[in-house]
RNA sequence: GUGCCCGUAGCUCAAUUGGAUAGAGCACCAGCCUUCUAAGCUGGGGGUUACAGGUUCGAUCCCUGUCGGGCACGCCA
């Protein structure tokens, strides 16, 4: 059989279907030929529904219709048997030939098998992270990483042509709060000490720039000191201000006595805190291909430019001094500020800036991976896409629900601002890079995530990770004390693959390159974990039923192939999900 | 109060987006190492899919209402 051309069963069962269609049908009504896998092994390989789709409008009766379907239909050399079932499901059975001769595929395209052109080549792009450079990446910046990523890596696999994209928040206030939060740090190392703002930030991390640049430039940047609290009530000398008026007034009154120095503590913050994510998401497996900053979006002229293209489209108006954009008129539930009264944008004004800026660059898609907080947001986003004459439909909205964190079984504090939280980079060396990416895409992104430090930390087989991996680990095994070389393996007999748990295993093999398309179809790189424990779980139970370094040298050798075939799949799936597949455990 | 998301085994989660008898992992019970790694395997009990209606050949999935949980309702990001 010539492997190169072997065909996807699903694609082959709906080609036939189609004909049939085309035998039976006389008027053109619309139909969707959906071929799915069957649940259980008397129902075939394979089921189509079409019929009971039929029977309303061809007024038969669906088993009926569905014999009509079978006997119009063509052929095929792939078939063992076609049936009639239940209500009127049309089962597909496919020859062991069939599932056998797939191994020579595998076993050929090794380490892309899997991979598919599902996406034909579609420019996409995944934003993801995107977290305020302001603090340490936490655990629930984790678990849009790991689900960005994998996704990022399954759409790839799809054969789509992604993007994988880090908006940097390098314009705003937390900016400017952060950097503030530094220098007053800094001045305590000089013995200047004012009362630390409630609402500045709290952690270390703000401590330690402050002293990288106490060791590096001394008192280079203490200046005029007793202005700092210009402007402040009189108890701000004595008590820690906590409103976001007076922050703003510290805010103000550093730029002032700073001058030029400002932009040089603003900069170091900014450059420590991306090295650090940079580094920090590295080790987590997780990389981009640009880190798009949100500053640059002003100084090229591009937010300048949305505002004028909405302002010519008469979305704009003036109220209160502040500039509107009516996102009411595109299903938002009130208007929107895009400029304030103090003439700074708001965020919302870059963020169109940037939006316009991704369809620019030709992206077909753009998907964005947003914590659900975020959920109000999307609807003036698409918005501004609408007024601006873009389809909202193509710009994706993924939403990842928050992971709450539990420890001795009850919820873990988590707030950025007063440095409560546990990070990325302590979840990764208490649990591992591997364990914490699996965790993290086990469950559908949309679902709240119990994230239990004790089970994750306690390294025990809980942890589904190891159960995959260890199945590799052991095929690894077998395959060096064979010690044989590999390129037999592709001249194996695979006709001798015929018990049960051989079969489950080559149709599971088949299954891998729909779980990909289904995966990148549904933004669902759980699929992918999921359909790796069970093909793991299969492989358990053979290997505990059955030996494979046998005697009977054809024999084993077919086993062999089926298992390096295997090997192939967990290894590739794993790599989509971000884990390494260790050769030994 | 209004809007969005969610509610499935004791616990944590799936269910090919409307398909056939709702499935896994933990936990619990009983077995399997003289044999390629026991981080494994085999068997067992566990369910009115929150509740009540509706739509149709068929509903965990779609619609309405109730209850419960999360999030959002800024000239913050």
């Amino acid at each position: 059989m010539n492997t190169s051309e072997l065909p996807n069963l699903k694609i082959h069962l709906s080609q036939l279907m189609q004909q049939a269609v085309d035998q039976v049908m006389t008027s053109d009504t619309a139909i969707s030929i959906e071929i799915t896998r069957t649940k259980q092994a008397s129902h075939g390989d394979y089921a189509c529904n079409l019929a009971m789709q039929l029977a309303k409008p061809l007024h038969k009766n669906p088993r009926e219709i569905a014999t009509m379907l079978i006997e119009a239909m063509p052929a095929s050399p792939s078939l063992e048997k076609v049936e009639v079932a239940g209500a009127g499901f049309i089962n597909f059975f496919i020859k062991n030939t069939v599932k056998q001769a797939y191994l020579y595929h595998i076993l050929q395209t090794g380490s892309t098998y899997g991979f598919n052109d599902a996406g034909k080549g579609k420019k996409i792009q995944v934003e993801f992270v995107s977290a305020n450079p302001t603090g340490p990446l936490h655990v629930g910046h984790g678990r849009g990483a790991a689900f960005g990523a994998s996704l990022a890596n399954v759409l790839s696999a799809a054969g789509y042509s992604v993007t994988r994209e880090y908006y940097v928040n390098d314009a705003g206030r937390q900016m400017d709060i952060l950097a503030l939060s530094t220098w007053l740090r800094y001045l305590a190392l000089n013995d200047v000490h004012v009362p630390f703002p409630e609402n500045a930030y709290q952690g270390e991390y703000v401590k330690d720039m402050a002293r990288l640049i106490y060791q590096a430039h001394a008192d280079r940047y203490v200046h005029e000191p007793a202005r700092l609290l210009d402007g402040l009530p009189e108890t701000a000398h004595e008590t820690a201000v906590n409103t976001d008026e007076d922050l703003d007034q510290l805010i103000a009154n550093a730029k002032k006595i700073l001058g030029q120095d400002y932009a040089y503590i603003h900069n170091l913050v900014l450059t420590e805190q991306l090295g650090d994510f940079r580094n920090d998401l590295m080790e987590f497996g997780v990389e981009f291909d640009t880190w798009f900053s949100e500053q640059s979006l002003f100084d090229n002229g591009l937010v300048a430019h949305a505002m004028q293209l909405l302002e010519e489209k008469k979305q704009l108006y003036r109220q209160d001094g502040a500039v509107w954009f009516r996102s009411t008129d595109f299903g938002d539930e009130k208007d929107r500020v895009v400029q304030r009264e103090n003439g700074q944008f708001t965020y919302f004004a870059s963020d169109i800036a940037y939006h316009l800026n991704k369809f620019d660059r030709g992206f077909e898609t753009v998907i964005n991976i947003w914590g659900a907080d975020h959920h109000g947001y999307i609807s003036r986003v698409k918005g501004a896409l609408q007024a601006l004459q873009l389809d909202p439909d193509k710009l994706k909205i993924a939403l990842v629900q928050f992971a709450v964190l539990y420890r001795d079984g009850k919820k873990a504090p988590m707030s950025t601002r007063s440095g409560e939280f546990v990070t990325l980079r302590e979840l990764r060396q208490e649990v591992g890079k591997d364990a914490a990416r699996f965790f993290y895409v086990m469950r559908k992104s949309d679902q709240h995530l119990d994230f239990d430090l004790d089970l994750a930390k306690s390294q025990s087989n809980e942890n589904p990770v190891y159960y995959v991996q260890y199945a590799h680990a052991r095929i690894c095994s077998v395959l060096a004390q064979w010690d044989g070389d590999p390129a037999v393996l592709v001249d194996a007999n695979t006709d001798l693959l015929t018990i049960e748990n051989e079969l489950a295993l080559l149709q599971q093999l088949i299954d891998f390159p729909d779980t990909i398309e289904a995966a990148a179809k549904e933004f669902s790189p759980h699929l992918v974990a999921f359909y790796l424990r069970e093909l793991a779980s299969e492989f358990h139970s053979y290997y505990n039923s059955t030996h494979f370094l046998v005697p009977e040298i054809a024999l084993m050798e077919a086993r062999l192939a089926l298992i390096t075939a295997i090997h192939h799949v967990l290894k590739n799936g794993l790599k989509l999900l971000g884990v390494d597949a260790p050769e030994k455990m």
